[in-house]
DNA sequence: TGGGTTTGTAACTTTTGTTGTTGCGTAAGG
DNA sequence: CCTTACGCAACAACAAAAGTTACAAACCCA
């Protein structure tokens, strides 16, 4: 199964945004991302939604933080992006009659929710300005930033097998 | 991101082998599963690699468990079909060169290992036999055995929005 | 007002992984 | 030797994220 990368983009962007002055059109950030202008749009939707960012039309248009890093915690973004599916296993079926099935649903249940309230409780211990400064510690022990500087992740489409 | 139900499906399947006298066909076993007899050949491969099952060809061939249920957690089968991906979530690139996306796949990559290693402590914490054990009191409850007399889950691939 | 810029969205394609299907080989048994 | 089953490879179907195309709407500036 595929992973849903939507909620690493956003966070990505939005520390970016943040040490960006004035707006980012979704160009630049997709090119930032290496990634599609119109997805940028898509998942970016979900943020203005909440009030995170805005967007404006037309010239010097684009997009911007409307609170600061230290009020958006990981969870925050998970939410705005539409709190997509955890966990890539599950269930074969939600409602079964067959009560081995059940059974064995409320098992995995159990141990899946529990697994999934530890994550979330995580994700909101996390702001984004946590994220920033430790970007910082590690811009300062490289020296200088070689973010977006050349090469764009292209380590993506690689086998992960050897 | 579609859920991998091979998990789900193995343990519905050895906790009904169980109940059950002699060897089960994949036929029998998908009849019980509502699923295609290759794929169940194709799952439940792990598991006899593990020595969980064992299968026999021929006249009176089929499945059968190889160890009581007692004796195999949660754990011993999701590492049997594979250890399969448990997050549907996840960074949109592994080796990033932006400091940035490194700090968010760190703080993320945290996050997430927290709450796969409570998940898989507690799928180690869990027997089938557990499981077995619940059955038994779902039925005490309901009376009488509705599984698989009738109609199978059809409900899977029902829309989960009203 | 007019033209270029940028977002908003819908529709379609591409991609990746699970599941389903077909076909054929092999072993076991009567 | 013929039927029953598993073993396995190759391919089709399907679902969801991501990418792409196309066009409308809003905005700014000259």
């Amino acid at each position: 199964m595929r992973q849903d990368s939507r909620l690493s983009r956003m966070l990505h962007v939005l520390i970016h945004m943040n040490r960006h002055e004035g707006s980012a059109t979704s160009e630049a950030i997709a090119g930032m991302l290496n990634a599609n202008p119109v997805v940028i749009r898509r998942t970016m939707a979900g943020l203005r939604e909440k009030g995170y960012v805005r967007s404006e039309k037309g010239h010097g248009g684009g997009w911007t933080l409307s609170r600061p890093l230290a009020e958006l915690t990981l969870l925050d973004v998970y939410q705005a992006i539409g709190e997509p599916p955890v966990f890539a296993v599950g269930p074969a079926c939600d409602q079964p009659e067959c009560l081995v099935e059940q059974a064995v649903n409320a098992a995995l249940g159990d141990a899946l929710a529990e697994a999934e309230k530890l994550l979330l409780e995580r994700f909101g211990d996390v702001t984004l300005a946590d994220i920033a400064r430790d970007f910082d510690e590690r811009m300062a022990k490289t020296g200088r930033d070689v973010s977006h500087e050349g090469a764009e992740c292209r380590a993506r489409h690689v086998s992960a097998k050897a």
